[in-house]
DNA sequence: GAGTGGTCTAGACCACTGT
DNA sequence: CAGTGGTCTAGACCACTCC
């Protein structure tokens, strides 16, 4: 036996098909709640939930009193999972480790304290660490943490504990930005990852935020090799 | 006046803040909907809707009759939206334009056929294009078509209308596989981009599907300083 | 002002799964 | 088997926004 032919999913699958086979088409108003409620022999809450659905996975588009309609130029929209390092490594069946290579206190460059909207002269915390699989280089990090949002964060915290998973417990985040692109790597980065200079590499940046204050700015640099997948 | 005390979202905010100050420790099982009704004064729809809204963001877990559990270490989920290239460009102000560099039925090489599941000596459509941002090379595409899934395409398709564009309305798909990474350019693409050779570029690749068959595969090499940026 | 989606309620039954 | 979340219903009122 399938899903009942009332429930909100297989109504939800009904109007893809409908926007797929363009029954519906682009830009077009779809009837309202109340009608589509009649087709279907449902409560109007239940095609609620499915028009929502499909509004949060951006093929329609809603607006009281003016009704839905069919996006027109649908961004694909995807979910990306963002996992912690350990695991990310981990789930590929592979060994994690890490390593710290440096951690001092002291004011940031000019580019990093605007970017995390710190004061001038403001010290942070900066460090940088090299994470492993299998004993391969796999990321190199280099962060500021900004000890003004995070006072508890000190040197002694980050001996044992990868910066990664201590700011996940001890500075749960608010919002964050995130960045992909391209770099070549620079001489010293390549020594580091053990790959020649101009390699291209993967490129993460990640600022995270309390509210109004951040906490911390992380630039991540995969060796090479490493691909994001997603689906949509 | 700020939202109603008993709305989903006032709920919904209420948990977000017992998980971050750790109220609700991570891994660590709340209370059931039947109680967070009686505690928020709500049906229990409400709780459910809310509590639905913080597992869909991936900071609870929630199985019937284990109940609901604060996910001890999640992966951030973010929303990312791809945009269709004509799209993007526009958006961030600038004339888009695109020139086609050539376009040829024939069969694709073993890595692409295997990829898209097509059976061996199977013809394809291939086109290689050049999209422009204010005149500027953007980004390259280079793109096979499964003619087997859509017959109706042809080279003359692609003479007015770019393929991205033209895909999206003729060929709309049910399931995508995208992926990111960094590439260096080659000499060949360097002369394209207008760049130099072994550059760090910004790649994507990108293939879509109508159920179990192929529609496209297509491999974006972005101009430098291409970033994608998304919010968590 | 009126039409449409957004949300809430109280109650019911179902579906899954731990014990 | 029993506890928990998942969903559906019928009805109600609210909030936004187009006309």
């Amino acid at each position: 036996m399938s899903k009942n032919r009332n429930s909100w999913q297989a109504i939800h699958q009904e109007i893809l098909d409908r926007i797929r086979t363009q029954i519906w088409s682009p830009g077009e108003l779809i009837p309202n709640e109340v009608e589509l409620a009649e087709e279907f022999g449902c409560a109007r809450a239940t095609i609620n939930r499915a028009l929502r659905a499909a509004a949060e996975s951006g093929l329609l588009e809603r607006k009281r009193k003016a009704g839905t309609r069919v996006t027109a130029q649908p961004a694909h929209k995807a979910i990306l999972r963002i996992p912690v390092l350990r695991r990310e490594i981990e789930s590929a069946g592979k060994t994690y480790s890490h390593e710290l290579r440096s951690i001092k206190i002291r004011i940031p460059p000019a580019k990093i304290t605007s970017h995390m909207r710190m004061q001038k002269e403001q010290t942070g915390l900066h460090l940088t660490a090299l994470h492993f699989a299998n004993g391969q280089p796999f990321v190199y990090e280099d962060r500021w943490i900004n000890t003004k949002t995070i006072p508890s964060a000190n040197p002694d915290c980050f001996r044992e504990t990868n910066a990664n998973e201590w700011l996940l417990t001890n500075a749960p985040f608010t919002r964050g930005d995130v960045e992909f692109s391209a770099k070549n790597a620079t001489k010293q980065l390549g020594n580091i990852l053990r790959v020649k200079e101009s390699q291209a590499l993967f490129n993460v940046t990640r600022t995270t935020w309390r509210d109004k204050d951040s906490i911390t700015f992380v630039n991540l640099a995969y060796a090479p090799g490493y691909v994001v997948k997603i689906e949509i």
